[in-house]
RNA sequence: GGGCGCAUAGCUCAGUCGGUAGAGCAACUGGCUUUUAACCAGUAGGUCCCAGGUUCGACCCCUGGUGCGCUCACCA
């Protein structure tokens, strides 16, 4: 038993089960949804069909209001809530005429099965008026406060699974989530694509750059990382011949946490043969305007405060002019005058890192946040694009863009890089720049598949997240990830003090 | 990792310029057959996050820690 049961609870437990009550019956019931009830009861002046008719639904009993021989109470299932009346004299008409003294027996949060006669009160409310009541299960544990809800975020977070029926909009929120999903699903197919799964558990790392998490195969004895990106392995299938590709990927990165960063997060990647980084562009735009219309019915959103209108098409713009826009005319070619401009914001970047990646750096520190968007911010300099394809006008630049919405990015997309030998060259100059530290190897595999010839193709991933987040209006990343990632609650000092290896815990 | 803030009843929150803690909701007892955060009367419920320190006395002040939030940094 946990701290939050209580104790009034655990007695009216025990009298339950003396008075021959099963608290939590193995069955449950037949129920209509309170949505479905709420359509088939209409309006007080234009009633339903189900007025007058016998209903049943199940739910929480999310409060009382006891007035001695008749009760009302809200009965909250997925689709909403609605009034039940228990009054007395009815219930003894019903299958359970002894039924009414146990009405003690309930409380908030209980869970029940009501069967009963839909119509009105005098107010003109639509109420189930009860003839049976079951008890589905018991609530130990008090609900929170029913005004309010839950408002702690520690709590919120820790606890969804009260959150989400306590608290206003939180299970809208992870509604419009899965129907967003659903839509990009539905979307992809129309146009040909096979959704696939590809490993979560990678040999090599590879298909973007970030700190991993490792992880140890015991059979074959052998490193394996969570995959930070399934890149690589769905490029390996347009290889394979599978020309449109899909796959709704959790990547994990090991890095640090913030209101759009959580370790583990939901990237759509998608591979499209024949196609290029401008087809990307087309697909992004018409598969967000399309998700805002069909599950928000609009195109005009607000988030953080902002107003943005998601209506395809979006606003494209060069890299190399965005950069001379927000740095005083600055070209991105003239590297004295970029590092100039890196001095004078304070921005360093490792020495031996080079110029590119200093217009890197000052692009985001001066360009970044100013693109409220949605804006696509197109070839980006190739030196700091290791897996797309240079532009054949000028190969300086890369075809690849990212997406901005609020500042925010959502996503990457290029024409992907197929030829091996250039391949190779990239992979080897960036296993050769990075920290010796940290893990990375070239993915021989993977220029391998090459060798065998990957035709052109046009390759995009969507942060979903970050997605749900500008389409529902949530500020942080937690508030769209329905168990976000937590730090681990200690339950005493002792537990701390066995993190170091020395200490052995007398408790375990 | 840095800065700022928060932690008091199951929940939402007050409070004490240092003298041993309160309200509303939830729970319990009683009353009430049309409420909408029902109402009325009463009862019970606390390691004031943890550990030290200062003090006659700490929930309050100090130090350290834990958890969370915001923010900065990191983040192709």
């Amino acid at each position: 038993m946990t701290d939050l049961i209580h104790p009034d609870r655990l007695a009216k437990l025990a009298r339950m089960r003396e008075a021959g009550i099963d608290p939590y019956p193995a069955r449950g019931v037949q129920a209509t949804s309170v949505a479905d009830v709420h359509k088939g009861g209409g309006t007080s002046e234009e009633p339903g069909e189900l007025i007058g008719q016998t209903v049943t639904i199940a739910g929480r009993m999310m409060g009382t209001r006891d007035f001695g021989k008749l009760i009302f109470a809200p009965i909250q299932d997925r689709t909403g809530r609605l009034q039940v009346g228990i009054q007395k004299g009815r219930m003894e008409k019903g299958p359970t005429p002894d039924w009414w003294p146990q009405r003690k027996f309930l409380d908030a949060g209980d869970l029940v099965a009501i069967t009963g006669e839909l119509g009105w009160t005098q107010k003109g409310e639509l109420t189930i008026w009860a003839e049976e009541v079951k008890l589905q299960s018991k609530a130990l544990a008090p609900p929170p406060e029913k005004f309010h809800g839950l408002a702690d975020k520690e709590a919120r977070y820790r606890r969804r699974y009260v959150d989400l029926w306590a608290s206003e909009g939180v299970r809208d929120v992870f509604i419009t989530r899965s129907r967003i999903l659903s839509h990009i699903r539905t979307f992809l197919e129309g146009r040909g694509y096979l959704e696939v799964e590809t490993p979560t558990l990678h040999p090599v790392l590879g298909g973007a750059n970030a700190l991993p998490f490792s992880t140890h195969h015991n059979a074959l004895d052998m490193e394996l990382f969570l995959r930070i990106a399934p890149e690589l392995y769905l490029k390996r299938l347009i290889v394979g011949g599978l020309e449109r590709v899909f796959e709704f990927a959790r990547n994990f990165r090991n890095e640090g946490l913030s209101n759009r960063h959580n370790p583990e997060f939901t990237m759509l990647e998608l591979y499209e043969a024949q196609a290029d980084f401008t087809h990307m562009m087309e697909i992004s735009e018409t598969m967000i305007s399309g998700a805002a219309t069909d599950i928000l019915g609009t195109t005009e959103i607000v988030f953080r405060g902002e107003n943005y209108s998601v209506q395809a098409p979006f606003q494209r713009e060069r890299y190399d002019d965005l950069f001379a826009k927000h740095n005083n005319g600055v070209s991105i070619h003239d590297e004295a005058a970029v590092a100039a401009r890196a001095k004078e914001l304070g921005v360093t970047v490792a020495p031996g890192l080079g110029h590119w990646k200093l217009v890197g750096e000052v692009f985001d520190e001066t360009v970044e946040p100013h693109l409220g968007g949605p804006i696509f911010v197109t070839h980006y300099p190739a030196a700091i694009c290791p897996l797309a394809k240079p532009d054949p006008e000028n190969p300086v630049f890369a075809e690849r863009f990212e997406l901005f919405i609020g500042g925010m990015e959502l996503a990457n997309a290029f024409s992907e890089l197929n030829d091996p030998l250039l391949q190779m060259e990239k992979f080897e100059e960036q296993v050769a720049m990075k920290d010796p530290e940290t893990p990375g190897e070239v993915d021989v595999d993977y220029v391998q598949a090459l060798e065998y010839g990957m035709p052109p193709a046009g390759g995009l991933g969507i942060g979903i997240d970050r997605l749900v987040m500008v389409l529902t209006g949530q500020d942080s990343i937690r508030d769209v990830l329905l168990f976000p990632t937590m730090r681990r609650q200690s339950a005493n000092d002792e537990s701390i003090e066995t993190s170091d290896d020395s200490a052995v815990s007398p408790a375990e």
